[in-house]
DNA sequence: ATCACCCATGTAATCGATTCCACGGCTTGA
DNA sequence: TCAAGCCGTGGAATCGATTACATGGGTGAT
């Protein structure tokens, strides 16, 4: 593969005009500019960016470590970052934690070693060691979706609190009472709000959340199968249960299913996170929509401003419910995907 | 960031006894050994990857081109491709195409523009010039899930032509004889052989397949309602509708749907992919499952294979058939997962 | 005409690793 | 006892870029 000195060479020049052609710095006589080019040209030079990241100290590249990359609600986010980088110039490496600490660690690692200009993240877990380091040594860092308490480091992430609400509101309307979460898990801040922001609702309309109705889930669809069959076995199984991701509703649906049980007659089902298939499930599924590529977009930006020296911004923004008819609502179905 | 020269100071040593250690090369002292490792350690020094890429021309990385990171067929294959290749020590990149031949190439620019030690591509389309000169050039490539034809480039697929019979099969034997395809883009290999194999499984059950009822879609969800609406307005519509990829049947679903119409009893629908949300879909889809994840190992190992110098394999595994209600099954609907 | 400055360009240092080569001290075999 | 070899080590070249500094010629101002 041709080099720098040999694009100078083809070009009788040295190798520090071509760089100068190269980055179009001003000080190059239209002349040089024209052989270097033709020389670039004729040799399909491209540069290396691995000598240049070397030198310039940067990469242009960002990291993204998320939680489940088989998680629809993930790939989207990863599709829109990676869009929104594009379009700005940088490159983007995800890594797939699997929702498991170590591999979010080696991801991190991995990345720092590759010098990638800054760090997205959405952390498996709410402690990590590595993180915190990461953080403290300065590397530009933005959290989206999931965070970290008491780490001074923008985020990124949607607000359910509103949304929840208006759910139980709907759900209480249709007459339901009895209403269980699968929750995600506790070392997760989504985990933990979905399930806070639920009781507060069910507070809000004089309901109990009893401890038998809080399922504890790990945002994996076997959870969802496992906790929802629990509740089903309860003497007194309840009349909805909330799933806190998608892939646990997924999980929650086979269950029901397998008991041979019917939606939303037997029981009711309602998801956080909406994807386009939750239009076509039978029936189609009353989910709690996140504006997915805004926020993947509005984190890229805050990294890049980190990076590029400006102030960072954290962003939240609401999401919101999306009524079919999963928990019993009359209306011949509808709904729309965003 | 510490660099090798700071652990050479801390330790006492030169950089070039650093590196020994780093590498374990056996000619350090266990003294030496033992201090370096001090240092290490002391100051959290880990290896500049950029820096060692650069003076061993190897990443470790490899990249991966895929057509469309939504659609769940080639999330799971990037997974698979990502476990596989972290257990054999590298790292992946992904580029998403998005089904644009430009947005392809300009990842394929980018990946080696950084050197990655090869290239894992599922092209969007059929002749894609950069994709032929890459080859050429000698970079380590394999094929996955699409080729182009007459490059000697491993490939790594699966084989639809049985389990596309045995759908015809099982879909004449359901009594259907009006069957039509929605088709994937004429430009990918895959897009092709799987009308192909429909023609030819329809024409050995003595059917014939008009030009009316093959639609051309582009493997995207729009596509496949486009074409549905179409073949829903023909004077004739035909009694079963094959999607060739997971997203077009979404599609589909979405057309039928918009028209009042049920499924299986307006108008049938089957599948080529198989993911976890077809279960769970109106009535559960009947589809041909891919060995998605034996696809990405065997890739990895393939390209890997070349990497290091021994000689690749192509790969051609089966697709099979898993039935559920979609196309008038009478059974009381069941069907499982990969 | 002279000085100062600018412009285009080249030389060489540099980034952080790896690795060839040389060197000194020891062991070993003759 | 001496030559040959090996072992642990350091010096320095190298990978492919960027960029500070030096240089020489040209231009404009005085």
């Amino acid at each position: 593969m041709a080099s720098i000195k040999d694009v100078a060479a083809q070009a009788g020049v040295s190798v520090a005009t071509v760089s100068r052609v190269l980055n179009s710095h001003p000080s190059v006589s239209p002349d040089a500019r024209g052989r270097v080019l033709a020389a670039v040209d004729a040799l399909g030079y491209r540069p290396n960016a691995v000598a240049r990241s070397l030198r310039t100290d940067q990469t242009r590249t960002l990291g993204l470590v998320i939680s489940d990359v088989l998680n629809p609600y993930f790939t989207a986010l990863a599709r829109s970052v990676e869009e929104e980088a594009r379009a700005l110039g940088y490159s983007v490496i995800i890594g797939n934690a699997d929702e498991r600490p170590e591999q979010q660690d080696h991801h991190v690692r991995t990345l720092l070693d590759r010098r990638i200009d800054g760090l997205l993240v959405s952390p498996a877990d709410g402690e990590s060691p590595l993180l915190l380091d990461v953080a403290r040594t300065g590397t530009p860092m933005v959290f989206v979706d999931r965070w970290i308490p008491g780490v001074d480091i923008p985020v990124v992430r949607a607000d359910g609190h509103r949304a929840i609400q208006d759910l139980v509101t709907h759900l209480h309307a249709l007459g339901h009472r009895r209403l269980a979460i699968i929750a995600g898990p506790a070392a997760t801040t989504t985990g933990n709000e979905r399930v806070e922001a639920f009781r507060e609702a069910m507070t809000a309309h004089g309901l109990a959340l009893p401890d038998a109705y809080i399922g504890q889930g790990d945002f994996q669809a076997d959870s969802g199968r496992r906790v929802t069959e629990h509740f089903l076995s309860l003497p007194e199984p309840p009349e909805i249960v909330f799933a806190a991701d998608n892939l646990m509703a997924l999980g929650a649906l086979d269950a029901i299913r397998a008991r041979g049980l019917r939606v939303p007659e037997d029981i009711g089902i309602a998801a956080f996170d909406d994807i386009p298939w939750f239009v076509h499930t039978g029936p189609p599924i009353t989910a709690i929509a996140q504006p997915t590529g805004e926020l993947g977009r509005a984190a890229v930006r805050a990294l890049i401003d980190i990076v590029e020296g400006r102030p960072p911004q954290s962003v939240t923004l609401p999401a919101s419910l999306v009524v079919r008819s999963s928990c019993g609502e009359r209306t011949t179905d509808s709904g729309s995907n965003e």
